[in-house]
DNA sequence: CGGTCGATGATT
DNA sequence: ATCATCGACCGC
C-alpha cells in the first residue's frame, strides 16, 4: 500500500532508494554518547510520513553526556520531561524550545545513563523542502514533534540508517551552542559536525575567552 | 536582539 | 492547584 510498506523496505539491504540502506540496530544507540555523536555524522534520518519520505543526511550534532554534565536536561534530575532520555537506548527524546520549536535527541547508552544526541543538521536527501539546518528547523522539516516523544527508533516509521555512503573523512569538534549557563560544560568539545559542509549551522559567535 | 509560550520548580 | 521564570532557537 502507501509509501510505509514500501519505504520499510530500508531496513533491508540494497535498498532500491539509497543503495546498499540499513537501520541502525540497538547496538549502535548502546554506546557512550560522544561516540555515537561522531558515528551519526553521515547517516541518515528517515521519516516515513503520511506525506511521503523524508530523508536527510546528519552533518551536525552534540553530545550531551548525562546527569553530570551541566548542559544536560538529565542534570536536573529525572523529571516527566525527561523521562524518555533516561530511558533505553534507541529512543527518541524530543522537547519544546521557547514555546516553539521542537528538538530531537537520540537517546544513548544503558537506560538510566541520561545520555543523548541532539540533531542539529541535516543535508537534504529527499522529500525535504525547508532548511534542515538548525534542530528547531530540521524537526520542522523532518516534521518531529512531541508526537514522536519516546519512540523507538528501532521500529516504526522514524529511525536512523546507514548505506553505502562513505563517511566523512574528516569530522570537527567545537563547543555546543546557547549552553553559555553550564559553566566548564559549556566549554567542552562536544559538538560534531562536517567540516565546511554548506547545512552545518554557523555559531552566533565565536566565544571570547578572558 | 527580541518574540513567544510550554515546561519547570517553587510555592499555596 | 497556581505562578514567575527561563530557555540545547530562529529570523531580523
Amino acid at each position: 500500500m502507501s509509501s510505509h510498506t514500501a519505504l520499510s523496505r530500508l531496513i533491508t539491504p540494497a535498498d532500491p532508494i539509497q543503495g546498499d540502506c540499513r537501520r541502525l540496530d540497538r547496538a549502535f544507540y548502546d554506546r557512550p554518547a560522544e561516540t555515537v555523536a561522531r558515528d551519526l555524522l553521515g547517516r541518515l534520518l528517515v521519516h516515513d510520513t503520511s506525506s511521503g519520505p523524508r530523508i536527510g543526511r546528519i552533518v551536525e550534532v552534540e553530545a550531551y553526556l548525562g546527569p553530570g554534565d551541566l548542559a544536560a536536561h538529565t542534570s536536573r534530575g529525572r523529571t516527566a520531561r525527561t523521562r524518555a532520555m533516561f530511558g533505553p537506548p534507541g529512543h527518541v527524546y524530543v522537547y519544546l524550545i521557547y514555546g516553539m520549536y521542537h528538538c530531537m535527541n537520540v537517546v544513548t547508552g544503558p537506560e538510566g545513563s541520561g545520555t543523548a544526541v541532539l540533531l542539529r543538521a541535516l543535508a537534504p536527501v529527499q522529500g525535504l523542502d525547508a532548511s534542515t539546518s538548525g534542530p528547531g528547523r530540521l524537526c520542522r522539516a523532518m516534521g518531529i514533534s512531541l508526537d514522536h516523544y519516546g519512540i523507538d527508533l528501532c521500529g516504526g516509521t522514524l529511525w536512523l540508517a546507514r548505506d553505502d555512503a562513505p563517511a566523512p573523512s574528516e569530522i570537527a569538534a567545537s563547543p555546543r551552542i546557547g549552553v553559555d549557563y553550564a559553566g566548564e560544560w559549556a566549554d567542552k568539545p562536544l559538538r560534531f559536525f562536517v567540516p565546511d559542509h554548506p547545512a552545518v549551522s554557523r555559531p552566533p559567535r565565536a566565544k571570547k575567552k578572558g
